[in-house]
DNA sequence: GTGTGGACTTGCCTTGAGTTGA
DNA sequence: TCAACTCAAGGCAAGTCCACAC
C-alpha cells in the first residue's frame, strides 16, 4: 500500500528527519503494520516500501489483514489517482475551525507578549552557591510534605469522603501564628547564608515574578544601568558552584520535605485486582445500501461497516479532506477485494446510510426522560462491574475501561494517516495486568483469549494493547484521575516544579552564561532552554513522518524563527502539539538573538534550528541543575506561579461574582502564556447577540426606572405600568421610593453581570482555561486563594477537578506557590 | 551515543446531560 | 413541555520522558 503525495503520481517523498535509517519491526503477528515486516526510512527514501504479503492463514483476524493487500502498488495508485482528479470538483476544502480567524486574535496576543515578556532579558542578582529557601516558599509548609504511598492513600480516601467539611476556613488567628512561626525558620535560614538582606530580598522578588514583572524590572534596571553588572556576576556563576547549590538544596528539601523525587520508580502496588476491560460491541449490519454510480450495491456487513463509518462524518471536516478519503479508500478497497464494484470515491453515494444514522439519531432524542434514565441506568448497572479496582486493598475508580470500538482515525492538523481504518482489537492483542493470585477476569468473547496476563508490579496499567494505527504505540487502561496514584503523581509533579523555584535564578543565570559558549551544543542548549523558560515552549522531541507535522522547542525549524530587523525580537511562527499555531513576536536578550543569527546561518528552509541538539541531551543538561529537572517542568513552574501572582492582588471589597473574574482572567493569562487554544464555540455570534440585545433591553428597563425615580422625587405619580401588580400607580408612596431605588440597583447589577459576562466570553474565544487548570496549575494555589478570599471553590473548580484535585483541598490558606 | 519500546501526561473535541426560557 | 443552549465528562490523539539495548 502506498502513500501518495497530494501533486504527484508517485508515492510521498518523505521529509528527512533522521539522518540514520530507521527500521520497524512490529511483533504482533496481528498488527497491519507487520503485514509490512520492514519499512525502512531512509535520507533518499523514495517512500514506503510496498508490504509483503502475508503468507495464508486461517483466522478471522488473519483473513480480515490478508483481504487488505489485495490492492497494491500501482494498482491502488491509479485507482486513487482517479479520485483526486474528481475530488476537487466535489469538496471545498476548509481550514480547521481552531485556525480560522486567528489573525486578529493573534495580533492582540503578539502585541501582548512583545511588551510583557522580555523581562527575562534581566540577569538577577547572581547568589553563591548554596542559596536558601525563598521565604514565601516556607509559608504554608507543612502541606508540603508528602506523605508516604501508604499514608497519603488513607489521607486521600478521607480526603474524598470529607471534601465539604475539609473546606473550611481557619481562624485568622492560626494564620497569623504560622506565617509568625515561618519567619522565625526563615530568620535562622538567614543566618546560614551569606547573602546581605538586600540581596535575599531580590532574590525573593525575582523569583516569584510573573513574565509582565519581569519586563517592568527590565525597564527599570536597564534605566539603572544594572544589566551589565548583573551578567557580570552571571559570568561567575560555574558549573562546579552550581552543582554544589544543587546538592546544598536538593540535602536540605529532602531532609525538610521528604519529597519522593524518584516516587515513580520501582513497585507500586503489593495487590492488584479488577474486572479486566469493556470490548466493543459486535457489528449490527443496518442493511441499509449506498448507490454507487447511482445504482443500489451489495455489501457484507464487513464492507458496510466501514461504509457507515464514513457516511456518519460525512458532515464533518474529515470527510471533506483529500487525504483522509484517500487513506479511507485505500483501506475499504482492500476490504471490498478486487473484485467489488465499488472502485471511485467520486462515484460512491453515501447519503441513504447517512440519512438512515441520522434517522436512529432522532429516534434516540425522542426517548421520553424515563426511558432515557431507564437505559443509562441499565449501562450503569453493566459498567459498575468495569468501573472500580481494588490497590492494596483500596477500592479506586477505573478511567476508561472501554476499547476503543473500531472507526475511521481522526488525526490532528494535516496527519498523513487521517481516514485510516482503526480496525477492530480483539482479545488476543490486550495484555492484562493484575496482581498474582487474582482471578484473571474472564475474555469477553467465547472461544477467544488475551494476548498476554501480567503481574507486573512497577507499573499502573490494567491493560494494553498495540495501537492499531500506530503500531509502535500503545493504548492503555489506567485508573482514573481520582486515583491515588494520579493523586500522589500530580502532587509529586507540583512540588518537584516548587523546587525549581529554589533554582532557578540559578539555572537562569547558568544558561545566560553559555549564550557566548564556543561548544555549539552548549550555547543551543542555553537558547533553548532560555525559551522554554521565557516562552513556556515544550520540549519538542523528534517525530516520524507518518505523523503529523508539528514540532517543539528542540526540533523548531530555521522557518520557524525570524529574526526582526534592528531591534532584539524574535518572530516565532510554528504549529506545536495538536497542530495548534503559535505565533508569537517577543524581545529577547541580545545575545540570544545574536545566537539565534548564527544557527539559521547557512542553514535552508526545513533544517532543525538547534541541530545540535535534542530534547535528551537538554534534559541530561538540566538533570545537571537541579535533580529530576526535565523541560516541562519549566512549563508547569511558569504557569503554576503566573497563577499565584496574579491571585496575589487586593481583592478584598469585591463580591464573589467579581471575585471569579479576577480568577479566571489569571487563569486565562496563564492559558495564553502556554498557548492553550481552542476552536470558536458555533454559537458564539449568537450568544454574543443575545448579550448585547439584554443589555440593551436592561438598559431601557433602567431609563424607565430611573424617570419615574425623577417622577416620583418630585411628587408625581409613576408614567409606567408597575410590572408587580400589572396596575398602573396612580399614587406615589415613600415604600415606592424605595421599591424603585432597589429595582434599579438590581437592573445595574444584571447590566454589569451581562457585560462582565460579555467582556469575558469574548475574551475566551478561543483561549481554553481547563487545560492549565487540570495540567499545570498547582491546585494548592487555587484552594488557598479561595479560602483567603471566601470564595466558595465550588466556583473555580467542576466536579472532577474536585475529586481530582481531593488531595489539595486541606492545604493552608496561607499557601503560596 | 542513538534508537526504540514503554509508560505515562497533556490537550482538544465531541457527546450528551442538565439547564433555561418561551 | 420542548427546543435551544451550555458545559462537563469522556474519548482518544499527541505529546514527554525514561530505561534499555545495541
Amino acid at each position: 500500500m502506498h502513500d501518495y503525495d497530494d501533486d504527484s503520481d508517485g508515492p510521498i517523498i518523505f521529509k528527512r528527519r533522521k539522518t540514520t535509517a530507521t527500521t520497524t519491526t512490529a511483533d504482533s503477528k496481528h498488527e497491519y503494520g507487520s503485514k509490512m515486516t520492514k519499512t525502512t526510512t531512509t535520507s533518499d527514501s523514495s517512500g514506503m516500501v510496498p508490504p509483503v504479503l502475508p503468507s495464508g492463514s486461517n483466522n478471522k483476524s488473519k483473513q480480515f489483514s490478508d483481504s487488505r493487500f489485495r490492492y497494491i502498488g500501482e494498482e491502488n495508485s491509479k485507482l486513487m489517482n482517479e479520485d483526486k482528479m474528481n475530488l476537487t470538483s466535489l469538496f471545498q476544502l476548509r481550514r480547521p475551525s481552531s485556525n480560522v480567524d486567528s489573525k486578529h486574535e493573534y495580533d492582540s496576543k503578539m502585541m501582548t507578549t512583545t511588551t510583557s515578556d522580555s523581562g527575562m532579558v534581566v540577569s538577577p542578582s547572581v547568589l553563591p552557591s548554596g542559596s536558601n529557601k525563598s521565604k514565601q516558599s516556607q509559608v504554608g509548609g507543612d502541606s508540603r510534605f508528602p506523605y508516604t504511598v501508604e499514608e497519603n492513600s488513607k489521607l486521600m480516601d478521607e480526603d474524598k469522603m470529607n471534601l465539604t467539611s475539609l473546606f473550611q476556613l481557619p481562624s485568622s488567628s492560626d494564620s497569623i501564628k504560622q506565617v509568625s512561626e515561618t519567619a522565625n525558620t526563615d530568620d535562622q535560614d538567614d543566618e546560614e547564608d551569606n547573602l546581605t538582606l538586600i540581596e535575599r530580598k531580590e532574590k525573593l522578588e525575582e523569583d516569584n515574578l510573573t513574565l509582565a514583572e519581569r519586563k517592568e524590572k527590565l525597564e527599570a534596571a536597564s534605566a539603572l544601568g544594572r544589566i551589565s553588572k548583573t551578567k557580570i556576576a552571571a559570568k561567575k556563576v560555574t558549573s562546579s558552584s552550581l552543582k554544589c547549590a544543587s546538592k546544598k538544596i536538593i540535602k536540605s528539601r529532602s531532609k525538610s520535605t521528604n519529597l519522593h523525587l524518584n516516587s515513580g520508580a520501582g513497585k507500586k502496588w503489593t495487590t492488584f485486582a479488577h474486572n479486566g476491560i469493556v470490548l466493543p460491541p459486535p457489528y449490527k449490519p443496518h442493511g441499509v445500501k449506498m448507490l454507487y454510480n447511482g445504482e443500489q450495491v451489495e455489501l457484507t456487513p464487513e464492507q458496510e461497516e466501514v461504509a457507515t463509518m464514513f457516511a456518519v462524518m460525512k458532515d464533518t471536516e474529515f470527510a471533506a479532506k483529500p487525504k483522509f478519503i484517500e487513506n479511507f479508500m485505500n483501506d475499504w478497497r482492500v476490504i471490498l477485494g478486487k473484485e467489488h464494484v465499488i472502485k471511485k470515491f467520486h462515484l460512491c453515494d453515501f447519503t441513504p446510510i447517512y440519512d438512515w444514522h441520522q434517522n436512529e439519531k432522532d429516534k434516540k432524542k425522542q426517548l421520553s426522560a424515563l426511558e432515557r434514565k431507564a437505559l443509562k441506568e441499565e449501562k450503569l448497572k453493566e459498567d459498575e462491574r468495569y468501573m472500580w479496582a481494588f490497590v492494596d486493598g483500596k477500592k479506586e475508580k477505573v478511567g476508561n475501561f472501554r476499547v476503543e470500538p473500531p472507526g475511521l482515525f481522526r488525526g490532528r492538523g494535516e496527519h498523513p494517516k487521517m481516514g485510516k481504518l482503526k480496525r477492530r482489537i480483539r482479545p488476543d492483542e490486550i495484555t492484562i495486568n493484575i496482581g498474582k493470585g487474582e482471578p484473571v477476569p474472564e475474555c469477553p468473547i467465547p472461544n477467544e483469549r488475551w494476548k498476554e496476563v501480567k503481574h507486573d508490579n512497577t507499573v499502573t496499567w490494567l491493560a494494553f494493547w498495540k495501537n492499531p494505527i500506530d503500531p509502535k504505540a500503545f493504548k492503555y487502561v489506567f485508573l482514573d484521575d481520582t486515583s491515588s496514584w494520579k493523586g500522589q503523581s500530580d502532587k509529586d509533579k507540583y512540588e518537584k516544579a516548587r523546587l525549581l523555584k529554589d533554582y532557578i535564578l540559578d539555572i537562569r543565570a547558568n544558561y545566560r552564561k553559555d549564550f557566548r559558549n564556543k561548544d555549539l551544543m552548549k550555547q543551543q542548549i542555553s537558547v533553548a532552554a532560555y525559551l522554554i523558560d521565557m516562552l513556556a515552549l515544550r520540549a519538542g522531541n523528534e517525530k516520524d513522518d507518518d505523523e503529523a507535522d508539528t514540532v517543539g522547542c528542540c526540533t523548531l525549524k530555521v522557518e520557524n524563527v525570524s529574526l526582526v530587523p534592528q531591534t532584539n525580537k524574535l518572530e516565532i511562527n510554528f504549529l506545536g502539539k495538536d497542530s495548534i499555531k503559535y505565533e508569537n513576536t517577543v524581545e529577547v536578550d541580545p545575545l540570544v538573538y545574536k545566537a539565534i543569527g548564527e544557527f539559521k546561518k547557512g542553514k535552508n528552509t526545513g533544517e532543525e534550528l538547534f541541530d545540535k541538539l535534542d530534547t535528551y541531551k537538554l534534559n541530561a543538561h538540566l538533570k545537571e541543575l537541579m535533580p529530576g529537572l526535565t523541560a516541562k517542568v519549566f512549563r508547569t513552574y511558569n504557569a503554576s506561579i503566573t497563577l499565584d501572582k496574579l491571585l496575589n492582588s487586593e481583592i478584598m471589597n469585591r463580591n464573589v461574582a467579581e471575585k471569579v473574574v479576577v480568577y479566571n482572567r489569571a487563569n486565562k493569562e496563564v492559558a495564553k502564556l502556554c498557548n492553550h487554544q481552542r476552536s470558536e464555540p458555533k454559537s458564539h455570534g449568537a450568544q454574543m447577540l443575545k448579550l448585547r440585545d439584554n443589555i440593551v433591553k436592561l438598559k431601557g428597563v433602567l431609563d424607565g426606572l430611573e424617570t419615574n425615580l425623577h417622577r416620583v422625587r418630585k411628587g408625581k405619580a409613576p408614567l409606567q405600568l408597575d410590572a408587580d401588580d400589572g396596575k398602573p400607580k396612580k399614587n406615589f408612596t415613600p415604600e415606592m421610593y424605595g421599591g424603585l431605588q432597589r429595582k434599579i440597583k438590581l437592573t445595574l447589577d444584571k447590566i454589569e453581570k451581562t457585560e462582565r459576562d460579555m467582556d469575558l466570553k469574548k475574551e475566551l474565544k478561543t483561549t481554553a482555561l481547563g487545560t492549565s487548570k487540570t495540567n499545570y496549575l498547582d491546585p494548592r494555589i487555587s484552594v488557598a486563594w479561595c479560602k483567603r478570599h471566601e470564595v466558595p471553590i465550588e466556583k473555580i473548580f467542576n466536579k472532577s477537578l474536585l475529586a481530582k484535585f481531593a488531595w489539595a483541598m486541606d492545604v493552608d490558606p496561607s499557601f503560596r506557590f
